[in-house]
DNA sequence: AAGTGGTCTAGACCACAAT
DNA sequence: TTGTGGTCTAGACCACTTT
């Protein structure tokens, strides 16, 4: 390790680590030297050593667990699949085996419902086209999965179409509320998703429990009638650390004409 | 600005700049106080400041930029639509004007190939259902806008398949690469996407000139032919502040006899 | 009681781009 | 030349969990 003409000290420190993770030496939730030990071994101030470390938790490599030491992180994700609304099971042996490999089958689902009626974001309202004035119902779940939060799940309404609907009700409705909305006679036939990609503000990494360098999917599903109206508005947290999103395509023979 | 029986200070100042930030106080663009500044505003030292600030960089909100000051972040992301591969234009006009609000139309696009035949990484081995020793063709790209690195895209390929074809050169095929495999006899009908999302790695991070606190999605294709061989993958790495990612999903016939 | 990481201080010198 | 953030030091005290 030289400290002229090179890389800051704090990044080598980062680099050396990050080396002895890809490379098997220090295994999935392995520990880490302690910062005492990095501060002997590499000559350098704490402050130095932690600023290194610090690189590795903000990329997710590394969770400090105080205590007891860092530790190298673990992940497993779970199969998230937009496109169970619409169909229940794959239509492709590939897809099949994909959702097999990474279920939730043995570990204990919960959630949590709460909802409100209120004022939308502008967001929502925009993709509602509602006027203003006009107001949403609201479904907020949190969804566990033995013990761990797992995602964020809010569902937008126009109230005018639910008011005195079971969606109004803070209970599971098992058959899905796009069926009760079906049932008052607006069955969604189209989707529109949208996928965004950012750090969690700090209220999400709280509820969601997530650790530094945990980034997380914004999945915004806007569903559609047969006569184009849009009448329902999911919001999705998804932790990157605990899920993976799934699509499956097919060419269309309209398509194949071109 | 309290300091007893509450949160750090560090966390503090952070919250308030992030508040600042929300409310519009501190607009995109726009430079925050200097280190300086803050350290005399809240009679801490420049060493708490500085926590505070790294909390809003790695949340992606700020950028540091020397020797001018920290800065608020502005993002405008593109669309990312990997449905495009198999339906050249969206079937419905709300995703057509989604598109269209989010193009690249006036921007300057560029790319550059690279084809190399390897020993394929583990993951895509698996994908592509190869056994050990075969080889695969590989052509990496990366795109850019308007002067700026905007995505990476390596695909991969059987080298049985496409060995003495023009995938194996490093040239644009403005017909694409899977109308080559088509014509190859290898045409597909069925693509398997997978989403992840995580922290870049510092090479990702230093090819596409990620700041820190930007996150990437990671986006694997598996394409299929008619008889469910898979002839290509395609890994794209996605920064998360210049992209939107979309599908669009249809309620089936099949599905609605349920 | 011991050892871990978390917070904070007060100072120092450096690299860099704008003025 | 000036002022910015970037790197680094040496020390201090705290909160927490394990032993």
């Amino acid at each position: 390790m030289n400290r002229v003409g090179r890389a800051p000290m704090y990044q080598q420190i980062a680099e050396a680590l990050r080396q002895q993770i890809a490379d098997g030496t220090l295994a999935a939730g392995a520990q880490l030297p302690t910062e005492a030990e990095l501060t002997d071994l590499y000559e350098v101030g704490r402050g130095t050593v932690r600023q290194g470390l610090t690189l590795l938790v903000n990329e997710g490599l590394v969770v400090p667990t105080r205590p007891r030491g860092y530790f190298v992180r673990k992940r497993e994700p779970m199969v998230f699949r937009p496109q169970a609304e619409f169909r229940k099971r794959p239509y492709s042996v590939e897809m099949d085996a994909f959702v097999t490999e990474h279920s939730a089958d043995g570990r204990s689902p919960r959630q949590m419902i709460e909802v409100a009626i209120m004022e939308p974001p502008q967001d929502i309202a925009k993709r509602l086209q509602l006027e203003d004035g006009q107001l949403v119902a609201v479904r907020r779940r949190i969804r566990w999965l033995d013990g761990e939060p797992f995602n964020l799940n809010d569902s937008y309404f126009p109230l005018d179409l639910v008011s005195e609907s079971e969606i109004l009700r803070p209970d599971d409705i098992s058959r899905g509320a796009n069926e009760v909305l079906a049932e008052l006679g607006y069955r969604q036939v189209r989707a529109l998703d949208e996928l965004y990609v950012r750090m969690p503000t700090p209220d999400e990494a709280r509820r969601l429990e997530l650790g530094a360098g945990t980034p997380v999917a914004y999945h915004i599903c806007t569903g559609y009638t047969e006569n184009g109206q849009p009448v329902r508005v999911a919001v999705t947290v998804l932790p990157g650390d605990r899920h993976v999103i799934t699509y499956e395509r097919k060419r269309e023979a309209s398509e194949d004409a071109q």
